[in-house]
RNA sequence: GGAGAGGUGGCCGAGUGGUCGAAGGCGCUUGCCUGCUAAGCAAGUGUGGGGGUAACCCCACCGAGGGUUCGAAUCCCUCCCUCUCCGCCA
């Protein structure tokens, strides 16, 4: 969320970091509108209500004294006051609501050195690791590959579940699996992450912490009966895990690690790669998440997007980093990275990882602060980051890894979780 | 799901209608003292909001939301959470 207060006193800044987003600079100008009104009433009601709290002390005062017909009279004063009191509290209530819906759908400032641009042709290459493998055959796309081998299977899935969704058997339903191992085991013994395990449902509060409600409602599944949502990344229950909690400045940076399943609804993606399973309404991610605090946000952002980027690395997959523009950044993101895998089948680098710093934006929602060396409450900084999205991974290694006679070669750092060196 | 107990400041814990933002203790900060450490002594130490150049002033907050009352941590209602026992259960 937004700072209300810097809001107020410098309203151009915020106008102008919305223009660039490609996003409403409108919404500046009706919040602080309605901001002067409400702290119109706020003083009224705070004199008011000053002056009820003398009156009360009048009164114990009266009755201390045994003075019946004074307490009396004063009561009746107070009782006038506590009306209006009430009439205006009504009002004040109304715009503290206005006020906070539309704070909720402000998106978070870009950072400085975000580059400036208005959709995702306007992202910037910053790096790039590996080369393309020349095929010396025809690459199968992995939803010919998969099936081919009977180990990936779409129609069954659709029959259980509808479209976008995959079954996989044998080796394939494995190498998931030996993914998810390998990704965890290098992040937490090599790069430090405490491994946590977590709910997959979270409540309507914790999808508004870290910024998925109100907004984007239409991407979740939700649980009608108990209003519970189903996560569409790790990064909620991770982000908000520490919601309303003052931390030490000590125990900064906190570094977490989950695996989890996503649920998307994926509304308004028709069309778009409706073959295969690159976007499924259920995937598997390992996610990675930081606390951190705002001197050292931007740093660690650079560390996280390398220990995604390390994951890449040992699989031996090509693939380049991505700075996301204004226009295209995510709600909550100030800055993001986006790490691209070679997919044969798409003939171009297809995203697999997005590492951002939210910088204050969740944990205003979340107030999730901690005490500095000056002895004062902060809010913390959250980044978060794929490490990496498991089912992409999958897709990427056997297009990447495969043989001319169908058969895929097992990458060297996963044959002690798949047990072979080749499927079949 | 049934029965009971409970939710107070960073933590423990007192407080059942009025000078309670809240006793006391622990912790923390600062100073004194002390070969070092520990102990001891003294003072300070919540958060959020509004106003003011500032010193400072005002308001709110005792799980959440309503209600009663001139006045609520304290009384009433609803909800949430935690714990104990019973039932059910992977």
């Amino acid at each position: 969320m937004i700072d209300i207060k810097l809001l107020r006193k410098n309203p151009e800044f915020f106008i102008e970091a919305l223009r660039k987003r490609n996003s409403s600079p409108e919404l500046v100008d009706e919040i602080l509108k309605i901001d002067a009104e409400w702290r119109k009433l706020t003083s009224e009601v705070n004199n008011l209500k000053a002056e009820r709290n003398n009156l009360s002390k009048l009164v114990a005062k009266a009755k201390a004294e045994k003075d019946e017909v004074k307490a009396r009279e004063v009561i009746e004063k107070s009782k006038e006051i506590g009306e209006k009191i009430k009439k205006i509290e009504e009002v004040q209530k109304e715009l503290e609501e206005k006020i906070l819906n539309i704070a909720l759908n402000i998106p978070n400032i870009p950072a400085e050195d975000v580059p400036i641009g208005k959709d995702e042709t306007e992202n910037v290459e910053v790096r790039r690791w590996g080369e393309p493998r020349k095929f010396e055959f025809e690459p199968k796309a992995h939803w010919d590959l998969g099936p081919d081998l009977g180990l990936m299977d779409f129609e069954r899935a659709a029959k259980l579940s509808g479209s976008r969704f995959t079954v996989m058997y044998g080796y394939l339903a494995r190498l998931e699996r030996a993914l998810v191992q390998f990704m965890l085991d290098v992040h937490t013994k090599e790069h430090g992450y405490t491994e946590v395990w977590l709910p997959h449902l979270v409540k309507r509060q914790t999808m508004t912490w870290t910024g998925q409600l109100p907004k984007f409602e239409e991407e979740a599944y939700n649980t009608s009966k108990d209003d519970l949502f189903l996560i569409p990344t790790a990064e909620v229950p991770l982000a908000a895990l520490h919601a309303q909690e003052v931390l030490t400045e000590k125990e900064l940076p906190k570094k977490y690690t989950a695996f989890t399943p996503c649920y998307r609804r994926e509304a308004g993606s028709y069309g778009k790669d409706v073959r295969g399973m690159i976007r499924q309404h259920q995937f598997d991610k390992v996610e990675l998440v930081w606390v951190t605090t705002p001197e050292r946000s931007f740093e660690d952002l650079e560390q996280l997007t390398k220990d995604a980027e390390r994951i890449l690395q040992l699989l031996e997959l090509p693939y380049r980093v991505i700075s996301l523009c204004t226009g295209d950044l995510g709600f909550a993101a100030a800055k993001t990275y986006d790490l691209e895998v070679w997919l044969p089948s798409y003939n171009a680098y297809k995203e697999i990882s997005s590492c951002s710093n939210d910088t204050d934006f969740q944990a205003r929602r979340a107030n999730i602060r901690y005490r500095g060396k000056d002895n004062k409450l902060h809010f913390v900084h959250t980044l978060n980051g794929s490490g990496i999205a498991i089912g992409r991974a999958l897709v990427a290694v056997i297009e990447n890894y495969q043989n001319p006679d169908g058969s895929i070669t097992i990458p060297k750092v996963l044959i002690p979780y798949m047990g072979v060196e080749r499927i079949p």
